[in-house]
Order: structure tokens, then C-alpha cells, then sequence
RNA sequence: GGUGGGAUACUCAAGUGGCCAACGAGGGCAGACUGUAAAUCUGCUGGCUUAUGCCUACGGUGGUUCGAAUCCACCUCCCACCA
């Protein structure tokens, strides 16, 4: 076997199943192999947590960082007030000035935490594009940037094209690429930043980034862009039965957050562990030849969501959330210890606090507390499940709907496990 | 503008006066099997304080009728053909 020569960013990102486009590959790989750039993505306040989504481009920026670039990560306090067009069928509400402030906070804290921001040589940074585009006049906007696109190349691109054809698109969207263009400008003129990337979808924008720096200044700039991330069968991924997967424990418990990993489908691991962790190329291709050989044993599973929940959560809560897994999928609760439940499954797994009084005398239905639980949305289909054979007390299935759960059936006096079908699990704690 | 067809539960799609909370398929949930899998087989799939009970629901608003998803009128939106 021939030694190979050291990879480079962008055959990593090949290699990883990352790379969907470029604006010119020739000359980026050119201006690569001569030495570090600065580049830069973004990231819209939609919500006050970023999801498994938004990793992708995440993570790809400290994966330049790691082969010595500059990444800058951007957090947009400007183009969260007008909606991104790209990727949607119809047109979206506006947020409130107020919750852009907010979910700009929540998502800066998240995006530090990505990225090495001490290193001399090559430290990220973090901008807010508020910054540059709220002194901005209109007047002056629309000169100094509306008069570089020609509206006939705006209704060219992709987002506004499909927009048109269902439904429509208000002057205030139709205007978001203008706004990401200038961004580009912007930090082209000011950081020296070279390179945007970004998922596909985000190829529009980029491109009236790179236009504009071209008829502006006649700099250089490239876009680079990522598949979007999907599933086997299509459907785009991230999303689970209860909503999209946040990075945020208050939104998405670290244990459902691991679980959601370990339940990744065999067609779909191996892509995950190359897209969203930082696992070297030999460890992935063992734990492809693991899954080829003895898929039973679900290796990749536990690496994926092990490496990814200690990325998100760190080390410690990762050995947390698979202590519970370990106790919830492994065996009876037989012989747990008190303080092994309190450390690894309430708060793990999604608990409810309950007053004592429901569990005193008589107790309360099961199927009321199947209710409060969480597990089951109505009654009617507590009823059911009860009944079907789907709910389990404590590990022990328990298919009487008229049951009454009182003090005597609580773990160590305080805790009530219940479970829904083979796993999803939820703790009632008595306080 | 004219004529004809259509709008039914998460989606597709039956139903043309009572037997309709509404056939069927997909999806979803649960059970068996299994790897916390796939495939397969089975059950469930509007809500409610126990239920031969009540409420909500067949595009909207009214009407006919003992009784309407089903008939009538008007309205809104889609599709086809003709202009």
C-alpha cells in the first residue's frame, strides 16, 4: 500500500460526504494549498436553540480550524428579522425584535462552544451581522448594494423561483439574499474572509455574496456547500417523533439526545459518523466493517451517539445518558440502587414532579398518570395502550386500565417508572 | 367571462337521506419476532369523569327534514374544457 499523503480540508470533506458544490474548485484548491483563509457561516436566531441541522455547517467550520483556517461563525441578528426564503414553501411569520435579541443570545453561547477561540495563530470568531446592517440606510443600501443585482438573476435563483410557482414571496423575503450578500462583502472587505459555506440550500444566497464581492471590488471569494442532511428513505434528518432534535438539554434532555443517536438506522450511521463527528477515517471504516459483519452488536450506534453527545454535552453528561440507557435497555431495575436511579434516570429521562398526596390512600388511575406522564396525549389513548399491553410500571407491563397506583408502588418512595411500548421511558418523582 | 367537475379525519381516498366517528390504503402507535433493527404477522388509530351515554367532526353560512357528509340556496377556494 502506498503511504498516503496527508488529506487535506477538502478531501476530508469529500471524503466525509460533505462536499455538494463549489463556486470554483480549482481555484480554491489552489488558494487552499497556499496557506490558511479565513471563512465564514451562518446561523439565523429561528428559535433560542440551534438543532442537529445546524451541526453540519457547525462542525465543518472547526473542521477547517483543525487544518489551520480561520473559521468565523456568524450569528444573524440582522437576517433573523426577515426570514431566510431558501428551503420553504411559504412565507413565515416575522419574530418579534425581542425574541431575535433573545434567540441570539441563547444561539452565541452555543456557537462558542464549537469552536477554539484562543489560538493565536488561527482563533474563531463570532460576529453578529446587526452589527454592520442596522446603521445601514435604506437609501444607502439600495445603492450600494440593491444596485448590483439585477432583479432578472434574482428570480433566477432556486428559493425565489419555487416561491413564485407556490404562492408568492413578499418584497421583505425577496430581499434576505441582498441582505446575506452584503454580509459576505462585509466580512470579505473587513476579516479578509475568502470562503462562505454552507448547506445546499444556501447556494443562492452565497452565490449573490460572491457576485457582489466580484462587481464590487473584483475580489476573490468562493462559496463552498454541503449536502443537506437526510435519511435513507428521503426525508430530512433531525427530526424525531416528538419535533426536531435541539442542542439545548432544557428542549432536548441529553438522554433522549443520546438515544436519538443509538437509534439511527444501519443505512444511516455510517454517513452520520462521518458528517457529525470528528472520528479519523480508520476508526470509521472499522466500525463500517463492524456493522458489515455483526450488526447485532450495533457498534457504530453507540460510537455516534457517544462522540456526538459528548461534543454537544461534554464527556460527563454523555456518561450520564448512557448510565441510563445502560439501565433502562439492559436489564431489571433489580437490585438498583436508590441513588443510582435519582443520578441516572430522573432528570435523564423526561420526569414529571407529582405532589404526594396523588400516590396517598387510593392513589391515582394509572391511566391519569400515563397522562401526566407525558407518554400518552389523551386518555382515550392511555385507555388503549393500557389495555393493548403497551405500559409498563416499573418495568412490569400492566394491562389493568382500572389500577390504582398508590405509595406502595413508588421506587424508593419518591419514583414511579413508566414506559410505553420497548422504549420510551418517563419518571414521575413525588417532591 | 361560459360550462362542467371537485373540496371528507395526519395524507390519499370511498361514501349521494337514517345501519357513519364515517370502507380502504399509506403513515403513526402498540403486541409477537428481533439487534433499543429491517422484513413479516396481529391489534388500535376524534375527544370526554366510569359509557347499549355525551360532545366535536365530512370547505363556510343558512335552509328543507323526525333525521343530512349525503338534498336545496348563497359564499370561498381548487381543477378541466370552451372563450
Amino acid at each position: 500500500m502506498l503511504c498516503p499523503l496527508p488529506m487535506t480540508i477538502l478531501d476530508e470533506l469529500q471524503w466525509r460526504g460533505l462536499y455538494a458544490d463549489c463556486t470554483d474548485l480549482d481555484a480554491l484548491t489552489t488558494r487552499l494549498a497556499e496557506g490558511p483563509l479565513t471563512l465564514y457561516a451562518g446561523f439565523d436566531p429561528t428559535a433560542d436553540s440551534l438543532h442537529v441541522g445546524n451541526l453540519v455547517p457547525l462542525l465543518a467550520l472547526r473542521r477547517f480550524q483543525e487544518h489551520g483556517h480561520r473559521p468565523i461563525a456568524l450569528a444573524g441578528g440582522a437576517t433573523g428579522m426577515i426570514g431566510d426564503p431558501s428551503g420553504k414553501s411559504s412565507e413565515r411569520n416575522l419574530q418579534t425584535p425581542e425574541q431575535v435579541a433573545a434567540n441570539i443570545a441563547a444561539i452565541r453561547g452555543q456557537l462558542a462552544k464549537f469552536l477554539d477561540f484562543d489560538s493565536a495563530a488561527n482563533g474563531a470568531q463570532l460576529v453578529d451581522n446587526s452589527t454592520w446592517t442596522a446603521p445601514f440606510s435604506y437609501l444607502e443600501f439600495l445603492r450600494d448594494v440593491g444596485k448590483h443585482f439585477p432583479v432578472n438573476l434574482m428570480l433566477a435563483k432556486d428559493s425565489v423561483r419555487t416561491r413564485l410557482e407556490e404562492g408568492g414571496i413578499s418584497y421583505t423575503e425577496f430581499s434576505y439574499m441582498l441582505l446575506q450578500a452584503h454580509d459576505f462583502h462585509h466580512l470579505r472587505e473587513v476579516h479578509n474572509c475568502e470562503l462562505q459555506v454552507g448547506a445546499t440550500d444556501q447556494w443562492g444566497n452565497i452565490t449573490a455574496g460572491t457576485e457582489l464581492i466580484r462587481r464590487k471590488t473584483g475580489h476573490t471569494a468562493w462559496g463552498l456547500t454541503f449536502p443537506l442532511l437526510t435519511k435513507s428513505d428521503g426525508t430530512k434528518y433531525g427530526k424525531s417523533a416528538s419535533g426536531a432534535v435541539w442542542l439545548d438539554p432544557q428542549r432536548t434532555t441529553p438522554y433522549r439526545f443520546y438515544q436519538f443517536f443509538m437509534q439511527a438506522e444501519d443505512a444511516d450511521v455510517i454517513k452520520l459518523l462521518k458528517v457529525l463527528t470528528f472520528l479519523p477515517q480508520e476508526e470509521i471504516d472499522a466500525l463500517a466493517a463492524e456493522l458489515e459483519s455483526n450488526p447485532g452488536a450495533r457498534a457504530a450506534q453507540k460510537a455516534l451517539a457517544a462522540a456526538v453527545t459528548t461534543l454537544v454535552h461534554g464527556k460527563y453528561v454523555c456518561a450520564d445518558a448512557q448510565a441510563a440507557s445502560a439501565i433502562l435497555f439492559g436489564g431489571g431495575l433489580e437490585g438498583i440502587k436508590e441513588s443510582v436511579f435519582a443520578e441516572h434516570l430522573a432528570g435523564e429521562v423526561p420526569t414529571q414532579p407529582m405532589f404526594p398526596s396523588k400516590f396517598a390512600g387510593e392513589g391515582t388511575n394509572i391511566i391519569d398518570l400515563v397522562v401526566a406522564s407525558g407518554l400518552c396525549p389523551s386518555k382515550g389513548q392511555a385507555r388503549k395502550d393500557i389495555t393493548a399491553g403497551g405500559i409498563y410500571v416499573n418495568n412490569e407491563r400492566s394491562n389493568d386500565i382500572a389500577r390504582n397506583l398508590t405509595s406502595a408502588d413508588l421506587l424508593f418512595g419518591k419514583y414511579l417508572l413508566l414506559r410505553k411500548g420497548k422504549r420510551n421511558y418517563a419518571v414521575l418523582s413525588v417532591s
